[in-house]
DNA sequence: GTGAAAGCGCTAACAG
DNA sequence: CTGTTAGCGCTTTCAC
């Protein structure tokens, strides 16, 4: 150890260590290298894991990567090797709902953990204007940078989207594209649970079961709706336009689409997310509505809130962290193994069952006939 | 065009336009060079807004970059410039309430802002444990990789933290840090905020006022503790500790608080965050109190469910994204112009009355009076 | 199993 | 104003 110090003061980096004595020298392979007695080329094989290098010529580079505190260069790395161990994360401008709703903070919670168990580093990318697009879009096409591309599906109108997925980066869009062509994606399955969720209600006897939808356009509101549709088809119910009211998953939008069904007497709604079924029960709860027993409802999602509040939320819960990680597998999956032809993931949901639906006192009201 | 066009067939990428007609060839900067007949080094200067290059040639190399599409390599230009336009947010494990208070959500978005206004890459640390912490440290520690960091201040236990600062790059610690030593930070003035909030109550003439505040050890929990303790002293009042109980921001530990404080009856209370109020205005109500004629509240944060509940909450407003935005410029600063010494920024909040605390109550009886 | 040599694609003095 | 010349610090054949 001592003679390891020694050494350390012939290196080119000496002078640094004698101005600025706790500031670690901005050591190089080579200085590695020289100080185990080594080529520069046998210390990144044991930093690359390489399996030519002897036990003992390892052991004493290790050693001396330890007390150094080397790390190598990012930058030189990655021109090297033509890889950045960098994924992006694009949040287009479209889902402005970014940080009002809990699914996005959760889901890019998902893909940071992945990244941190695969060595990732995660950039992210948050669209704020038509301004930040135009910014935005050559940092990350720069090639160098990403080694793959995590896009949030919005708006058809994302020209955004449509031009990442030509730039050569390794791309996988989350949630189903408005353009699915040629490119990967990975989803919920939607159109299922939102017949789940429908059916649910249907079974629990409701005869004039409404919906709240998404933003028109966007591809989640548009499977949601039609999941809603195909469950009041199979059982043979017909279609009510009166009973559809379209939101655009906020809060305000749950509330002022609930007061719009008002009129039209719905006995259950379902609602495409849980911020909005939030809103929608505030909106009845004002009307003097008792909720579930004049009118019950069912969210999407299940964010924290669905089961925090005064009556609690029956929802679709969607397994986003799981979503993430996954996402993430699935990108590097197409990082290494190319991403001809494209593929896709649908990932299963689960429907929660608590008060807003009224099937536990339902459940009980039969239990007691 | 169409002579351009030829010409990109003699460069050394033209195999790729042949094999792969619709995938841009990986233009370099000396194909670019070649194609307007300069030097590599005078396209360089235009691409980094260089003066001296003269206005034809200026002209012509950009329209030759737009032309092919051409995006400067990041590795490369990193390597070569020793700066990577890429700052990073680190989020300690300590702040696992990440996700489930929209406040740090809130503020990445600030920062995202702040990135794209700079034309910053934003790379997001997110600790989720104790092994993360290993795994992400190397990454963020790696000499290339970040121009500057961003640390968000956490539990005095967070090695994380101390580490980090000592690695060689620029950091500004969000919030107070728990060891203020020679590290530049920037905060909101949460002492004062918090003296506010309590005077706030204080003058509506409550007289048993409690406080429910985060986590024990945090330093935002320690000043807003001390402001709310300010606040009584300057108004003669003694402490009684019966009406301090701890949380630690989320939901659920303001109700479990809320409900130990019941017994000391308060009639009013100030939470250390809007998550916390919530909760604990959720216990009062179930204890059938009244909101706020029995027991009044104000939060701090003013985060959106505040203004949406069905009781307003009386708050403290923060400016996160506005924090969010300063807090990039400040790292720019300290990146260009050294970290020390260090400073730091303190920056004002305001106080939001709505229904919760009973000033408007109050103030029409007394109008009535 | 290890060393030598050739770049990765760019920036940045330095001449002229 | 522009070209030349060195690298930035690493990976990766290729010999031996």
């Amino acid at each position: 150890m001592r003679a390891l110090s020694l050494q350390l003061l012939s290196l080119s980096n000496y002078f640094l260590v004698g101005r600025i004595p706790f500031i670690m020298p901005e050591l190089t392979l080579e200085d590695i290298a020289k100080l185990v007695g080594v080529h520069r080329s046998t210390v990144s094989r044991v930093i690359n894991g390489s399996a030519n290098v002897s036990p003992e010529v390892r052991e004493r580079v290790q050693e001396a990567i330890r007390q150094t505190g080397y790390h190598p260069n990012a930058a030189a790395r990655s021109l090297a090797s033509q890889r950045s161990q960098m994924i992006g994360l694009v949040l287009p401008h479209s889902v402005s709902s970014f940080f009002t709703d809990p699914y996005f903070p959760q889901l890019t919670q998902g893909i940071a953990y992945g990244c941190n168990n695969n060595d990732l580093t995660l950039s992210l990318f948050l669209v704020g204007n038509k301004q930040d697009e135009e910014k935005i879009s050559p940092r990350i096409s720069r090639r160098g940078l990403l080694d793959g591309l995590l896009v949030q599906s919005g708006q058809p109108d994302d020209m955004l989207i449509q031009r990442l997925i030509k730039s050569n980066v390794p791309s996988l869009i989350l949630g189903r594209p408005n353009e699915p062509d040629g490119v990967s994606f990975i989803d919920v399955d939607n159109v299922n649970a939102a017949k789940t969720a429908t059916r649910h209600l249907l079974n629990l006897g409701y005869q004039r079961i409404a919906t709240i939808t998404g933003n028109k356009g966007s591809t989640v509101a548009a499977d949601r709706l039609t999941g809603y549709k195909n469950a009041l088809a199979d059982a043979g119910r017909s279609m009510d336009a009166a009973l559809i009211a379209e939101g655009n998953f906020t809060e305000i939008s749950g509330y002022n689409a609930m007061r719009s069904l008002i009129p039209a007497k719905p006995d259950a709604v379902f609602a495409a997310s849980d911020i909005m079924a939030s809103g929608a029960m505030r909106a009845a709860l004002e009307a003097n509505l008792r909720i579930p027993e004049d009118v019950a409802f069912v969210g999407f999602d299940d964010i924290p809130l669905a089961s925090l509040s005064k009556i609690q939320l029956t929802t679709i819960r969607q397994p986003i962290l799981k979503f993430g990680l996954k996402a993430v597998e699935f990108l590097i999956d197409l990082i290494e193994n190319g991403t001809t032809p494209a593929r896709n993931i649908i990932m299963a949901t689960e429907l929660v069952v608590r008060d807003s639906c009224g099937a536990k006192k339902i459940g009980e009201s039969q239990t007691a006939g």
